[in-house]
DNA sequence: TGGACACCCTGAAGTGGCTTCAGGGTCAAG
DNA sequence: CTTGACCCTGAAGCCACTTCAGGGTGTCCA
């Protein structure tokens, strides 16, 4: 299988398998007498593990944490289940960021009707203003 | 007022004024004799809508086109109400991809409880497989 | 007078996770 | 034998900063 073929297989753009293999995610690839790589299973496992990881938006090196323990079946999983803890608190955190956010802009929002003259716009004139210490 | 009490008044780092100033969101500070930057009220008002804005999580763009109003107070509004309704979306958007992504977390959380072997650690098994079809 | 220390300056490089670009080689079909 | 789809490399670009290296300035205290 060559690179093309394997990114369509699992929707990954070829420059992304190319970066995984230059950040070492995935192994280097053997190569065609074309230099073309050449790929079998073996990577498009490994490559679905690191894009199922990404998809739950995992950083590369969470990533990578994940990948030592899929290659060492014998270690103890203690501290891949806290890994996913970890990240499962960011995502939360982030949710709560953008609720207050959306909860901010939607107030703002309401400054203004469209067409004034963006001296009397309340939205403008909302972020200029000094923010409300928040209690 | 020099460039450290400004960042400190509107707890923004000095490094990040200086990059304000070199993408144009903030006009080229005048000098002093020793060359340091010299602030006014006027810079801090403006300082402070692009703070405001950043803190709505607006993308430095986004803000560009908002200062084009602020500027130019006759102008109508409307395309700032579109811009703030535009962003609104998107922040909906990311908030709704995030809540799907905590459901699947928290989905593979359970797929393991710690202290196994990584071999036969459920949420590394999951991380393998093919996703399923979303419906 | 000198030295410690907080402040300021510049330009360049680093961050993450790719994406894009420039400039080329390979290979099968028509 | 040319067209087009595919592959290769290395470097630069993206965003919004942050960090670093290497230096100047200004004030306080001894």
């Amino acid at each position: 299988m060559q690179i093309g073929q394997l990114g369509r297989a699992l929707g990954v753009p070829v420059e992304t398998i190319r970066y995984y293999e230059r950040e070492g995610l995935l192994p280097r690839a053997e190569r065609s007498t074309s230099n073309y790589r050449v790929y079998g299973e073996a990577h498009a496992d490994r490559l679905r593990f690191i894009v199922n990881c990404r998809a739950l938006d995992m950083t590369l090196d969470e990533v990578r944490s994940l990948l030592d323990y899929h290659d060492a079946p014998s270690k103890d999983c203690t501290r891949v289940n806290e890994l996913l803890d970890e990240h499962i608190a960011q995502v939360a955190t982030r949710i709560a960021e953008l609720h207050r956010l959306e909860g901010q802009l939607q107030r703002l929002r309401k400054a203004c009707r469209r067409g004034k003259a963006s001296g009397h716009c309340g939205i403008l004139r909302s972020l200029r203003q000094r923010p409300a210490a928040p209690k």
